[in-house]
RNA sequence: GCCGGUGUAGCUCAGCCCGGUAGAGCGGCGGGCUGUUAACCCGUAGGUCGUGGGUUCAAAUCCCACCACCGGCGCCA
């Protein structure tokens, strides 16, 4: 029997339920319940018919005997359909033939909403589990992902505002690029051109001189044809930003943040990781390790046998090897400024490399997050953006911000289905999102 | 955008090489069963074989084109 756990059951209860499944225990042996949820198994057996009841918190089996019930409600518990909504009153009574070793011995039966035949069926597979997203997010395996992704969001934010973090609500239609080469999603605005956002985070520099610390938990898109298991066209983030920020200081804060999330779920949902996803997870302990983009050539090199030239990034199966060398998370810093976007500072003591860098995951996970010390010199900006090719004038508030007192200042966006997708163990972001939208699927 | 693969019943697939009346399992529907654990037993319905063209007496099968999707690469969170 699956039950939930750490969820606070008592404030609402509706529709005349006393209780909801995962409350049901040996300790209620003879009390009268009545439960609301959907069919979630069903096996007849004559004059008896044997449900399997789920709700939000879990299953439990409900037995139908023809004698204990009146005439109607055992034609509905013949006629009921998986998936189909009821409500049903019945005593909790201990049986150790029965999963879980309690069931309800049913009272009293009704149909609340009938459903038809269910179209996912054991051999369902996953193209079709996608079409049918919107009927196989009931499913246990999907529901404890979803809940285990608002859980990782509830412990960011818990953390943010514990270190005195502000939530932004950035804009999602823009008019330029945050950052050059990825591509938007065009969209009409009044006759005029504009975005949607693929990150916060030119928005976030603005806002932290006003509220210091800022932080944002928003979609992304990004309009790239990506076949991987790495990529959404919509996707999610949480983006901080800091006024008088240096590199060390974000990278602690990311380690710290992400430690903080791993062991509050582990702290409180390992049963579910466990149980239902079958993920075995160990919170990594801080500091996580640090090597530059040329200390990782040069393991790349020696252990994989990966060659790669100085100032080109990594490559999937690169970042798959390299992250597969470490037991837990680790930064990759320094990256040539060649390929890092404009924004980010040269390192004064090197310019050829940046102040960045991007978190990675263990396991051939890889990248988790990119972060680093942001340009404040306009002029330097204004430099950047011109090497890179990029509209001038679309940075113009940005740049603007370089004339009226921005201090040094630092941020780092950390994608939230890959966070969530190596937590619970999975092998593709979409699986942590409740409609995944990909270049070929925006529907349902 | 590039490379590889797949497309046949509601679902998962076989049949294709070697052309000759379209198959299985699961699910559905009808019936039976008082202890099942994604029960079991009996019966039954269900198909423009991705689309268009070609070869042939005959095409799911061979040829050509196109489309859709899957896996990987590139791009990145």
């Amino acid at each position: 029997m699956i039950k939930v756990t750490k969820l606070d059951l008592s404030p609402l209860k509706t529709f005349g339920k006393t209780h909801y499944i995962a409350e049901i225990t040996e300790k209620l042996e003879g009390e009268k319940v009545t439960l609301t949820g959907w069919v979630y198994r069903k096996r007849e057996h004559g004059k008896l018919v044997f449900i399997i009841l789920r709700d939000g918190t879990g299953t439990i089996q409900v037995t139908i005997h023809k004698d204990k019930v009146d005439e109607r409600s055992f034609k509905d518990a013949r006629k009921v359909s998986l998936e189909s909504a009821v409500k049903l009153t019945g005593i909790v009574k201990r049986d150790p033939r029965a999963p879980g070793g309690v069931e309800i011995q049913a009272t009293s039966f009704e149909i609340v909403s009938l459903a038809e035949p269910w179209p996912i069926t054991k051999d369902a597979g996953k193209v079709f589990l996608l079409d049918m997203r919107h009927l196989h997010i009931r499913s246990f395996k999907v529901r404890t992902i979803l809940y285990l992704r608002s859980e990782i969001c509830r412990y960011m934010r818990e953390f943010l505002h514990k270190k005195g973090f502000v939530e932004i609500h950035a804009p999602i239609i823009i008019t330029a690029a945050c950052e050059g080469g990825a591509t938007l999603f065009p969209l009409k605005y009044f006759g005029r051109k504009a975005y949607l956002t693929q990150s916060a985070q030119l928005y976030e520099e603005a806002a932290i001189t006003s509220l210091e610390k800022v932080y944002t938990i928003a979609p992304g898109f990004r309009s790239e044809k990506s076949r991987t298991r790495r990529h959404l066209t919509e996707f999610w983030m949480v983006e901080c930003e800091i006024a008088f920020a240096t590199h060390e200081d974000i990278m602690k804060l990311q380690e710290e943040l992400v430690t903080y999330v791993c062991e509050k779920i582990v702290e409180e949902h390992e049963k579910e990781l466990k149980e239902i996803l079958n993920r075995e997870f160990k919170p990594p302990t801080i500091p996580f390790e640090r090597i530059t983009y040329t200390e990782a050539l040069d393991l790349l090199r020696e252990k994989a046998g990966i060659e790669l030239p100085w100032g080109e990034d990594f490559g999937a199966e690169a970042e798959r090897e390299l992250s597969k060398m470490f037991d837990q998370p680790f930064f990759v810093t320094h990256f040539p400024t060649v390929i890092r976007s404009f924004y980010h500072q040269p390192d004064p003591e090197n310019p050829e490399v940046t102040l960045s860098s991007d978190l990675m995951a263990p396991e051939g996970y890889g990248e988790l997050s990119s972060g680093g010390v942001r340009i404040s010199d306009y002029d330097l900006l204004v430099k950047r953006i011109k090497e890179q090719n990029l509209p001038l004038e679309s940075y113009s508030w940005y740049l603007d911000l370089r004339k009226y007192g921005i201090p040094p200042h630092a941020g780092f966006g950390i994608g939230i289905e890959r966070l969530t997708a190596w937590i619970c163990g999975l092998e593709h972001v979409r699986d942590t999102t409740l409609f995944p939208r990909t270049p070929s699927r925006v529907y349902p």
